[in-house]
DNA sequence: AGTTAAGTGTTGCATTTGCAACTTTAACAA
DNA sequence: TTGTTAAAGTTGCAAATGCAACACTTAACT
């Protein structure tokens, strides 16, 4: 997986950050970054520590849409951070690096080499990020439960290239992912079975014929 | 919108291309570009003509995921041009410009300043993509036909800073987009009206209170 | 070990949705 | 003008879905 810092010596990386006119910032557990930050034009690094990206429905359901790792970015210009149901959510204690996006893209007075290679991979990340998202839109818009459930795992089948798949997601969080409901989907899954489509015990998905 | 070669001079861009070792390529009318191409690690780029991404469901209903103008770019890494049901067909004649993308990315000898700007444009374009994308995943994951068709309509009209929306879809097609059947999203949009929830003709909707 | 919380599995029921099959209207070319 | 095609607008109906309310199992914590 592509890291922001990739090929950048820790002294290369301070120097561009001074360039870039980052800020370091750190959160206590359970703190809304919302509230302290611009709320349209920030790239976040989270530096140590672990965050996540939720949305508040209106029956008051938290759901999350990302969970970060260290080393992993997010945006408040690509999110939909300005969207009142939408959230930052520090889930432990966090530094996070603050860069203008704006400011990253003007390439005023930048031609480091460390400022290229930064550049090359935040276009590895957004081009991750923009295959993940692709993915997600290629099963939300299936209409049905079956083939939403049958689409996801086709892709984790042949990424893994084995009819045998190990959920990275509880049957609960895929109910999420899929965006439908979880009594609906156990219901579905057993109608697979019962079709000898599928075989699945906990986690573990075998495709079968 | 952000182009690819924006602040970059036709002489600069000849150059850029060259050291990119881009290909220029021209198609007749609908061609599937699959059949000529690699699938997997391509960044096109629309000089003239017209060009769709297309997915064909199961039912043989076509699809249209995206419709690309001059300028605009695609890829073959991000999209998900190896699932068998999608292709890229050209609507006209066109002139397309491809370009390894691991290439791009490697940064090996390329420091000149247009290179930079390439790469900023690029992060330009595909942050906007993100974007969109979001959106979408934020009205996909909505449970009833109602919720998708407001969140799509409050999206536009604090786009447009007005309670009155001129869409740029027709209806057909907004229901692709939303992912939801035509004729149920006809139904729920005379329940709105009925509510007193919206106002609409033809493709101009009023959101009321 | 015992308590609590989180996740799994199931069911009945009302509602929503997709689908098929129409009619009507609009756009446009012969 | 008339004919043709695409889009808009309707409706009935069967099937799928969400929701609420459970019981049961597993994991996590003190």
């Amino acid at each position: 997986m592509a890291s922001i810092f990739n090929g950048i010596s820790v002294k290369e990386k301070n120097k561009l950050l001074k360039e870039l006119e980052a800020n370091k910032l750190f959160f206590k557990k359970n703190v809304s970054l919302l509230k302290s930050i611009s709320k349209t034009n920030l790239i976040g690094i989270l530096e140590s520590g672990s965050v996540q990206i939720i949305r508040t429905d209106y029956n008051g359901n938290i759901i999350i849409i990302s969970d970060l790792k260290e080393g992993d970015i997010f945006s408040t210009k690509f999110s939909l951070l300005d969207n009142a149901e939408y959230d930052i959510i520090t889930k432990g204690e966090s530094n996070i690096i603050f860069i203008d996006y704006d400011y990253i893209l003007s390439g005023n007075n930048k031609k480091s080499i460390y400022y290229q290679k930064f550049l090359i991979n935040f276009i590895s990340i957004m081009g991750e990020l923009i295959y993940t998202q692709n993915k997600r839109i290629n099963i939300l818009t299936r209409k049905t439960t079956r083939e939403k459930l049958l689409e996801y795992f086709y892709n984790e089948s042949s990424k893994g290239f084995s009819k045998v798949i190990n959920l990275k997601f509880n049957l609960t969080e895929l109910a999420e992912y899929l965006s439908i409901d979880r009594a609906a989907m156990m219901r579905e899954m057993k109608h697979l079975k019962e079709d000898k489509i599928i075989e699945s015990d906990g986690k573990k998905i075998r495709l079968l014929n």
